[in-house]
DNA sequence: TAGTTTAGGTTATTAAAACTCACTTGATCT
DNA sequence: AGATCAAGTGAGTTTTAATAACCTAAACTA
């Protein structure tokens, strides 16, 4: 019972819940959300319609979780990644290059935060969210210490910075999702580092 | 007769059509396409149901259309914003300050573009998109004609540049359509130009 | 000018999809 | 042995997008 208690937090879900999840992430590899019915999750899940609503609020909210697992392990990653490194640009450099690996190798995670949740208010409110926030976050605390350190200029608003690396990663990405095309990490992190950093202007005389 | 077959290529749409696609842009003001049916679409319009079908071939036709009329009206003022300005780099400016002035003038729109017509696979084959690819070519234009005359760097790939670009318009402007916030056009430019022109590594030794 | 077509619109219905409710079954606690 | 509970089901209900069939008045044609 003492035991019990400790696994508690982490009990394993139950059967339905992780096929449910998974045949959702299995549909989302070739059709849109939009598209997917609930009868359809449910029956390549083995499972009936019904056990869906016992275990989300409703559609979207299986589709928050199956986002949210993601982006928790993703974090853990993320966070790992960007140990040892020395040097604000460095840094973001890492992050960017990460940033577009991980969309690059998971198509489906992708797809969801860079065109399913978004045209959803309480996407903006929910837990999921929260992740993407904390990411950012992390993001402003590598320009600020760039900022402190000299190696980024501080008369552009940190903020603004972030969105620059956000919107540039994102719009990259979000032709090369929706029709299928490759993303290539190592190309594209050079590039966009090169206009991030230095910028477009020739100032070579 | 004859003078009838020269108006009707332009002939002004039945009331109708007019009250359907009006209802639509003034219910996106307050409520997410999604949440908006086609039973208070019709209800607001004063029209039956029935009658939106008899003009648009589905709820997302209507949307598409809308987004048209809009795209249709400011690509036209685009164009002359741009006349009689010399160089990339202020063409560059202009631009993104129209870009940020539009979003910020009219919601609806911004909401559209920014929120509502990604998730759609057949957005990207419709005629409405293609106003956008015209747009975006506009600025691929400015920025080649840039590597030409030398104002702009021709060792970032362009197309890179203008996804940089609108990468960051648009994430800069989502969050602020999303909570409704103030898109200040002025200060938005400036800093964003900055950001794209010249970089944010410091170079000031 | 009588007859026919057409544009604009409506009433009534359908089909599909999201979501609910009342119930079963088997394991666990006391 | 009886109560409780977690996992799951079957049979609905409701909502909503979409259609089909029909009406009416104006415009065209012969």
């Amino acid at each position: 019972m003492n035991e019990n208690n400790l696994q508690k937090r982490k009990k394993t879900p139950p059967a339905g819940k992780l096929k449910i999840m998974d045949s959702l992430r299995s549909l989302l590899e070739t059709k849109e959300f939009g598209a997917i019915t609930t009868a359809e999750i449910a029956k390549t899940a083995g499972v009936t319609e019904a056990l869906i609503y016992k275990y989300f609020n409703d559609k979207r909210d299986l589709l928050h979780q199956v986002l949210r697992e993601y982006l928790e392990e993703y974090m853990v990653r993320f966070g790992l990644d960007l140990k040892g490194i020395k040097g604000s640009l460095n840094k973001l450099r890492k992050l960017i290059w990460v940033h577009f690996h991980t969309y690059s190798s998971n198509r489906v995670f992708a797809r969801i935060l860079l065109i399913e949740v978004r045209n959803h208010q309480d996407y903006y409110a929910s837990e999921t969210h929260k992740f993407v926030k904390k990411y950012a976050d992390m993001i402003l605390d590598i320009v600020e210490e760039g900022m402190e350190n000299g190696e980024i200029r501080s008369d552009i608003p940190a903020k603004m910075i972030r969105q620059g690396i956000l919107g540039g990663i994102e719009h990259i990405c979000l032709t090369r999702v929706v029709f299928g095309r490759e993303i290539e990490p190592d190309v594209l992190t050079d590039d966009l580092c090169e206009l991030i950093f230095s910028g477009i202007a020739n100032r070579g005389k």
